[in-house]
DNA sequence: AACCATTACGCAAACGTTTAAGATAGATAG
DNA sequence: CTATCTATCTTAAACGTTTGCGTAATGGTT
């Protein structure tokens, strides 16, 4: 055993091994009782600590200032303690250094992000992404960024989404839920937080957080009213799960419809479907075999409706003549189809528009009441009906 | 005033006041040659701080523990020097205070976010919206978020979303540049950080950064190919802006194609615009007054393809009888219009899904390996030709 | 008994900011 | 000249984590 010396007394007499930890070898000094190792490489600190990523922040700035981090920042921040010289000097200096604050540090401190997340079913179509353009726009504007999630249309994908969100990461949250979300429970865990949550376009009714939707009763009585005033009398309407707001407002906006004009509902010419290309099909075929015909298809999707209107044609079945067929929602792809999608506009880019404009308000205003508001919509007549 | 005694020395007698600074009355006392003002509430300091908002830290648990702050995070991490006891007790007790880790904390010591930012140049399309798709996919696969910026095909707008990004903001970058960056100065700027950068679909040849791509050079040749085989002499080709890498490569591919054959090829064919509605109609007119006439359209983006397809059936043209029309891309709205168009599959999703790949196997491996991939497609033949 | 190892903690620095509060020199008022 | 103010700094705590290193307690070998 080579002659190790005591840090205290400076003897190597009484030194004895004190145990191993992590592969070094602590000794024990019976004279001074006291612990201690071999000290290896200085440690550490701060200011002898090489900077090795290439950023500069607001040391390196001070450090070459001669000033403090303090000054530093409050020079940047045009804080008035700081005279006018040594303002101007840092902010030269900063921007020679290239300085970019850190906003991981500032979002620390100031306990604000700066980015909302969005919680959305799917990108694959127009209908949500242009929601998600307006959203992102109007963020942009005020100096917001945008954290998306893709449920994928996946009750539980939605829940580990907000869970992965609301973390710290994000200021506000904007969500429009699956179609087959019908418990909330993962929602109401999270609204006594501080931030705050807009339901957007797909909605829970009782739930006490703001909302933006489509006049989804007032756009489908209106489509349903179109169809009787063409002479229909027996109009197919096309829904999504049962649990879904938009599948009980615009069935019910049908349903006055119908009853104004004295019409019976009969229950075999509402489908529930899960809006998959299959499903849609399989209804449409089984409303062709009841009599007496239809005469008509609601669908509450453009896209299925597009779908039957290429089903449809596919059995010969001549669109507007035998079957009048309606969409909503005023995708694109409904003035490509032949023949051009009667439809009803909802404005989705304006819906997420308004959404966005609601929670940046909330977070800066610090108002929290919750608003529920109803974007307008407009009845689009073409060639399908 | 009042008997204001010294802190040092407890002496009221040779104390006077030395100035008012933020509303409080300072002093000096002239024996102790010390300045104080009189101490109002307790100073706010960790312990003692009332913690406001609803959320739970390590500390909270520490504290409820009786163990430190270290303890409680070895444990939540299952570090070996903490026993099954404690790490089981602790787990079930931040279980029942709901704790949740502050990302913005861990990210600042970790230097890491786990997020990746996506710059991207629209979203009212599917087609970058599903690249998006499949970066996000991905990106969820692996436990990481996406942060996205929309450019709005605007250069300065690509520039200030970059600098936003890349403040710690992300641990890399996927961009996709707009229809008119032709300088690619403000992401040279960015490459000596230690965030790896990965363009996908309009790349910049020359920055050695990691690219992704269809096979934009053999894909347009293959969809010439095809358009000779079908018998066309004179196939007119709608390119996007001259600096756009996409641009460079089809038309390389459209030539070869051409220089097979013995075909000349004439530069009235040619037509560059940014895809706006108004300007591919005016080149379509421009090449309907040719003589000899045209019979094939080739556009680069399925979007202007169908654009002109209405066009020319507004004109009575027959399609693909007297002029065949292809597109690039495969939309989905290639599906819808009558007659379906014929297109080359580009894979979009993949694309995005491969960005995402190469740039988290470089955030994971740390390897920052220059990777350079051209995604395979395969032409689509439909009615449009 | 004397020495040594292991286990299971705690302390404090570090990440890069913001900000309350303390300090000093020079200016001003009486 | 003396008492007070103002302008302009600096110090240090705080945000909530992670982690290197120190160490007391306990038990095992000679």
């Amino acid at each position: 055993m080579p002659r190790v010396k005591c840090p205290k007394c400076q003897q190597p007499e009484r030194i004895l091994k004190s145990g191993i930890v992590r592969n070094k070898q602590r000794y024990y000094c019976k004279d001074c009782d006291y612990h201690f190792v071999i000290p290896t490489a200085r440690k550490r600190t701060r200011e002898t600590a090489a900077r090795d990523n290439g950023t500069t922040s607001l040391r390196d700035i001070a450090r070459t200032a001669g000033v403090s981090i303090a000054t530093v920042s409050r020079a940047l921040h045009d804080h008035p303690d700081i005279s006018a010289q040594t303002r101007s000097f840092i902010k030269s200096l900063a921007d020679e250094m290239n300085y970019q604050p850190n906003m991981l540090a500032q979002s620390l401190v100031n306990r604000s992000t700066h980015t909302i997340g969005v919680i959305i079913p799917n990108l694959n179509t127009t209908f949500f992404s242009s929601m998600l353009s307006g959203i992102q726009q109007v963020c942009a504007r005020s100096g917001y960024r945008v954290v998306i999630c893709q449920s994928d249309e996946d009750h539980n994908t939605e829940i580990a989404n907000i869970q992965a969100l609301m973390n710290n990461m994000i200021d506000g949250l904007l969500i429009c839920h699956t179609l087959h979300t019908d418990t909330f429970e993962h929602l109401r865990m999270q609204m006594n937080k501080r931030i705050p949550i807009v339901q957007f376009y797909r909605v829970a009714e009782d739930l006490p957080l703001s909302k933006i939707h489509a006049d989804d009763e007032a756009g489908a009585e209106a489509v349903t009213e179109h169809l009787i005033a063409k002479g229909c009398k027996r109009i197919a309407l096309l829904l999504g799960p049962k649990s879904l707001s938009i599948t009980q407002k615009r069935l019910k906006g049908y349903l006055q419809a119908l009853n104004r004009h004295g019409f019976a509902t009969d229950r075999k010419l509402l489908a529930h479907v899960d809006f998959s290309h299959e499903k849609v099909t399989r209804a449409v075929d089984n409303w062709l075999k009841l009599t007496p015909a239809i005469d008509a298809i609601f669908s509450i999707s453009d896209k299925s409706a597009v779908q039957i209107i290429g089903h449809l044609k596919k059995k010969k079945i001549k669109i507007p003549r035998q079957i009048r067929v309606v969409g909503f929602g005023n995708e694109y792809t409904g003035e490509i189809v032949e023949p051009q999608l009667t439809t009803y506009d909802v404005r989705t880019r304006e819906i997420g528009e308004e959404a966005c404009r609601v929670i940046l308000e909330q977070l800066i205003s610090g108002n929290r009441d919750v608003v529920d508001k109803r974007i307008a919509g407009k009845l689009i007549v073409r060639q399908s009906s």
